[in-house]
DNA sequence: GAAATACCAAGTAAAATACTCGGAAATAGC
DNA sequence: GCTATTTCCGAGTATTTTACTTGGTATTTC
């Protein structure tokens, strides 16, 4: 059981924009690919699928960029990976009950229960409460403290 | 999040072991591959990893199968899906905390306690209680049945 | 008009998954 | 002992999924 790497980036760059909620600046890709090391346009893919179900809006242009379209209290990490087409379903047949010859199968009633503890774990976490926590601070804290280093060397490196 | 095949067939097969542990019987691969409608050559892979982790005993010959080496009520499907390499971890860095440059990651924390929440929620299922729930029951009877029948239809078509 | 950004559609390399294939070893019953 | 039935074992392979990249267009600010 496990986890793709899309649904993993999506709630960690969902994290970025609501560690700049207050700031009421739009925050750009490029800020969020030096953050978590990977590519912008990989980025695009996930924040495509963050737009269309409503959880992010963004403006274009010079200072554009992504936020959140709702207040990060209100949002749970169940949306942000169901939003990214992770689905959050470990039955076979998705819920309809004709996993086998058009019957339940044995354990049927198995996978949907752990399906509904999963869920229900991640729709009980909001955004706004886990980006309050001191240990994401710090780490938040950390990690804008090396991206300013590294847009400094990169001025450096370009004049 | 998605669980793979080997660990449902993996459960669902020890389901059928759990179903014939009163009749002191070994259970053959065959008629599991019945039941479940895949092949005997995959379910040996499958139990080749359930024997390793000393979930079942085997003997080999006709009328030879398997069979659980513990009581039903003291497996866990958590130690199932453990057995056969599905690991229930849905942390990138697999618990050490290097996940980003050597140190932990925006989410690290979330991700352990999502995990955490997963395991300790298939511990706590038995193999043994699950097999007395009436639908489980309701299905092997089904089951059986149906098997019954294509055995029936073989001897008649080998005849 | 130039730069910075989001938007969009495809293509692709690598990894994981879900198997199959071909045999060898053990055992029960004749 | 022979045969049928079973587990055991090591590879090989087709398909699917994942994790990206590429190349371009549209919009907005300065």
């Amino acid at each position: 059981m496990k986890l793709t790497t899309k649904g993993r980036y999506a709630v960690t760059a969902m994290m970025d924009l609501a560690l700049h909620e207050s700031d009421s600046r739009h925050v750009a890709l490029k800020s969020i690919a030096r953050h978590q090391e990977i590519s912008v346009a990989y980025l695009e893919q996930i924040f495509a699928k963050l737009k269309v179900s409503g959880l992010v809006s963004a403006t274009r242009g010079p200072n554009g960029g992504y936020r959140l379209s709702r207040p990060a209290d209100s949002i749970s990490i169940f949306e942000i990976i169901d939003a990214v087409d992770e689905p959050i379903d470990i039955t076979r047949c998705h819920g309809k009950e004709d996993c086998q010859d058009g019957e339940v199968c044995l354990t049927h009633e198995l996978w949907t229960d752990l399906s509904r503890q999963i869920s229900s774990f991640l729709d009980g976490l909001k955004l706004g409460d886990i980006v309050k926590t001191p240990r994401v601070r710090q780490v938040a804290e950390r990690q804008s403290m090396r991206c300013a280093a590294n847009e400094y060397t990169q001025r450096v490196s370009f004049s």
